[in-house]
DNA sequence: TTTT
DNA sequence: TTTT
């Protein structure tokens, strides 16, 4: 009934940029997000999190992202699970964005990767 | 930086209640969350998230819970891997739970998992 | 950059719906939503806080929302600043929904306020 | 029974840090949070957001952030109520910080605002 | 102004 | 497989 996930992190390489037979836009990369408290190391833990994003967004971070960038990414948690050629169970855990923020970008091109469009109509509301 | 996940949910199964060498609980489960939207079969797809709960909540939560319930769980995603006996990479994905909300409960026993005493400074706190 | 809130509650009223003079709909009511805690009397302190749903979720959560109905509501926080009548600087506070989840409806009715067609293409997309 | 709010922004003035009269450390600042989506002025929209720590955190936050700072707030929507001199309703909303993160930090002094210590054992659990 |  |  709710599904949500908020990351900030570093992407670990450049996006991959691909369309599906049906030609909708799916942009792929993974996301470096270190924990906020030092283990016992005295280092600090480190998660890599595989972030996809569909659309018009996929083809705005494939132009202006590439590995080491700082992102927001909001989205849905999803595992898609399979039998592999040995028949084990194999699960592939990723997050489905919803909306990627840029966050170490120079302030005139600062933004998200959405439509600036498509929300128009609730800005003009007066109500 | 940040790494935060909000899940609502019902229980798949009872949880099951551990103690590590060192005596500290943990308490394990899965979700079962619907999405908000049918797929091309009017249906609605489920995912489900295993959920690992750790300390006091961990108790509180095996006391309290069972198959079925409603609950909101707050933490953040872990992906755990390790190397089969085949050699070949394997994910374990969950969430590590901060807090846990029971949302179907009657109301005199309404509450979350955690010390009720804990934040208590907080409270008293005048300013 | 961000500006998200999450929020678990049950209406402290009935929704109210009306029309902007362009015809668009936007429903508003509050929600009371307890502290996990116990304050020092010990009571629970609940917080009070204002929603406000625009266009189709408007009227899906007039239609189906009462008073005292459980529900989950995602958006963000918005403060309305202005001068009142004595030229005091007066903020009104809410939370401008992007998605409400009605928790405590019965099964065949579950489901959240939006369109269930509009997120069809990304739910076909066989990638 | 859920209150979680998330903003990603940057610090309007330098923080201030008081105690209470119990001698607990309380820091306040504001953050300007840019909207994603331009208005129909092809402006970004900005919310301005007050924002509260408490203890540890609020003496980390007042030592090393400063206006103009990018930061990530997860806490909880508060608004305050109060009558004023003329017998008038206020609201005074905020954000209640749990975590404070610090986005555009020199990397040997990044982290967040918490104890480091504080959650060692749950580092150290080997389960 | 406030919900179970 | 991994970012600063």
């Amino acid at each position: 009934m709710l599904n949500k996930v908020i990351l900030i992190g570093r992407l670990t390489r450049d996006p991959e940029l691909r369309y599906t037979s049906q030609g909708t836009a799916v942009c792929n990369f993974a996301l470096a997000v270190e924990r906020d408290y030092k283990n016992s190391n005295g280092e600090r833990d480190v998660d890599f999190i595989d972030v996809t994003v569909w659309r018009k967004q996929a083809e705005t971070c494939a132009n202006h992202l590439g590995k080491g960038r700082l992102v927001a990414v909001e989205g849905r948690m999803q595992i898609d699970t399979w039998k592999d050629d040995n028949g084990t169970n194999r699960k592939s855990p990723k997050v489905v964005a919803r909306d990627v923020s840029f966050l170490d970008w120079p302030n005139d091109k600062q933004g998200n990767s959405g439509n600036n469009n498509q929300k128009k109509e609730e800005i003009d509301v007066p109500f």
